[in-house]
DNA sequence: TATTGTTATACTCTATAACTATA
DNA sequence: TATAGTTATAGAGTATAACAATA
């Protein structure tokens, strides 16, 4: 009996796993509708972290997607070279690069924003107004946590 | 002014683009979790699929899960090879396997449910008691119209 | 002729390791 | 000696297409 039924609830009813299948499809779904553009949902995420200040280095790039740093090289070339960020020298400590996003790339956020827009109403069609007000409530708050940790 | 800033709300407070965020972070500390077992996510949620009983056939977990059927053959290789799962023919219909779940499965997934137990933990650290009832109480909504649609 | 599953193949994504340049 | 970024390489994950078996 080593840990056999260990009375915890099961894995399905998890949120921490709810949240990882939720996630995936909806990935999925940013994936077939950033693929015209020639984008993934990584590029998405960089861009992001970049615009909201989050991430101004390609070094916090990495720390806060928790990818490697030369992917972040390879996301970040491709994105300069669709002319969707800048990549300048930090005068103050010549090995950084700072990321920028030009207006092409806010153009680029703007657009897939209304395509998560129809996702949300997905969301709010299906939990009705009080739970998706909810789940906006608990999701703000933990990407606080993502972001600021 | 086509589409330029059209009012809409901004991609980083999107509910469906957090989830993306979210789920992708709590893939990634499964996946490091499930890596010494040499299992993936998608093995894990094919496995709770087929326990669960909104999959019976690896042409149900194709279409659940949204991948492509050569996919499940390899992944359910896999989970049979280590005894997590049985294949038989269905002998209504002999061209589909019927999975299910072995007594080594389900202890994977207990043992998987344990550690989804210290995610959980670290939400409803982050959310407080409330909130972390109303996150459940979405994605429980929601997680059924995953698996009805 | 459509469905279910399989195999062979190729491609995309990502990490690791070795390297350059700055500090 | 440590940090930021890059390059080269290899591995994992996944889809596509062609196929076999059954309906």
């Amino acid at each position: 009996m080593a840990g056999k039924s260990g009375g915890e609830r099961p894995l399905a009813e998890s949120s921490a796993f709810r949240l990882t299948v939720l996630g995936t499809h909806l990935a999925n779904d940013f994936a077939e509708h950033l693929r015209a553009a020639e984008l993934t949902p990584k590029h998405l995420g960089m861009l992001t972290m970049v615009e909201q200040g989050f991430a101004t280095t390609q070094d916090d790039v990495a720390r806060l997607m928790r990818v490697s740093p030369s992917l972040v090289v390879r996301l970040a070339d491709h994105l300069e070279q669709r002319g969707l960020i800048d990549r300048s020298r930090d005068p103050a400590n010549r090995r950084r690069h700072i990321i920028s996003v030009t207006a092409r790339g806010r153009s680029v956020l703007d657009e897939a924003g209304s395509y998560a827009a129809t996702l949300d109403a997905w969301l709010a069609e299906s939990l009705g107004p009080r739970l998706d007000r909810e789940l906006a409530g608990a999701l703000a708050r933990l990407m606080g946590r993502l972001t600021e940790g």
